[in-house]
DNA sequence: GCCGGTACTTTACACTGTACAGATTTCCTG
DNA sequence: CAGGAAATCTGTACAGTGTAAAGTACCGGC
């Protein structure tokens, strides 16, 4: 009486479930799926994952890699301030693709190939383009925590779309939590709620703010 | 028989759990505590919490909240160049104090009295001295994004003091993990693990280059 | 003295990661 | 080709998580 469920062997390898776990992911918004669901979608027992990694956070290593590995990263030769505009849109872009990603860097300390690869290439870009070794590594520190931490702030607010952003600040403008905040205010009223305003902007503004100064020390810098 | 443990009354409040989660946090090094560790000691049950917050997101809520008014936040008169880099050092301390509290976040839209006066004063002083109001958004945007991302970066390095860094790289440098990489193994040897090296420093290059580059927009940024 | 609300406890449930012990299929070696 | 070893997946189990629901002791006000 062999049943036929017995051998699903073969249907799992770590490519394979790193990619159904990025699809639930953002499928879910935002959250990484329990092993067990994770499991029942390649059709397997949970604990069937565990012979393709350690534990759950070898295979959350896996996820971080997989979003890297999207990254868009310059050739040597490309003018340098375009690719790093470049090389910035599409790790923002990517970030927003998954939301889950930002959450699971911090304290993720094992950088897979493709993170890498990634980092090499920029360093690279900015090497081949007058940056001295120490202006290469202070301008990636810059680059990659603005980057970083804009995605954060974008992703923390509440809204999606800028129309949203009136429904969610009127009330809040209006009741008395506003009170004694006026300088919060005043930037609401007269910046932040204005029609054609959209956060998403500032990320330009201040790039391009830090993308001046790095031309500055290009090849000064030590 | 009226057992002793019967009435623990008035032990809780809001603000003494919060203070207790923050100190448990703290102390276990990053983790926030379970509701039953928590509740434990406090010398309560888990559900008792739940008389004062309405789930443990309205807890977390306000461990961030405690976070922010530990930022010192600038006087209106101050010279807004050194305010900005007080509050930078003031804020990237806080998060290193609590690690816990950067992953805490994202995802938090909900911003506590703290948070909000934190912003208002640093969005207060940058309008006193000459910043438009769309200057003062831009400004704020990028600086909390880079003191934001920054501290992250931070604290996703797998050691503590410049010392364990060659006891960390040393080994992935030397392994075939390099082969590949060239121009991150130059930036490592040649930089990084150089004597006297702290990533720390690169807090204050960034930093500079940012407020330089404000320094030239402050009045005419529209 | 009673009484309603407040503050806490008790019990319970669904869900999590994963340790441990099989079962079965595949592959390599003699 | 035989047979053992290894790889792969299953079954069961456990400790831990957040929290819903109902119960119980205490309090101040009529």
């Amino acid at each position: 009486m062999t049943t036929e469920p017995a051998s699903a062997r073969g249907t799992l390898s770590r490519e394979k479930v790193v990619r159904a776990a990025v699809e639930m992911a953002d499928e879910s918004g935002g959250k990484v799926p329990s092993t067990r669901k994770l499991a029942e979608r390649l059709g397997v027992q949970a604990m069937a994952l565990y012979h393709h990694f350690r534990n759950k956070d070898a295979l959350l290593d896996g996820m971080v890699d997989f979003v890297f590995a999207e990254i868009e990263f310059p050739a040597e030769g490309v003018e340098w301030k375009s690719a790093m505009r470049d090389r910035a849109q599409s790790m923002r872009e990517a970030l927003i693709r998954h939301p889950w990603a930002t959450g699971l860097m911090d304290s993720r300390a094992n950088a897979g190939v493709a993170t890498l690869r990634h980092h090499d290439a920029v360093i690279g870009c900015l090497r081949s383009q007058g940056f001295t070794v120490a202006g290469a590594a202070h301008a990636f520190s810059l680059l990659d925590a603005y980057i970083y931490g804009f995605v954060l702030q974008e992703l923390a607010l509440p809204f999606e779309s800028p129309g949203d952003l009136e429904a969610v600040a009127g009330p809040i403008l209006e009741q008395a939590a506003m009170e004694g905040f006026p300088h919060l205010a005043e930037l609401a009223v007269e910046h932040a709620l204005k029609p054609g305003y959209a956060y998403a902007d500032e990320f330009w503004i201040g790039l391009d703010l830090i993308l001046d100064g790095l031309e500055r020390h290009r090849t000064t810098w030590t």
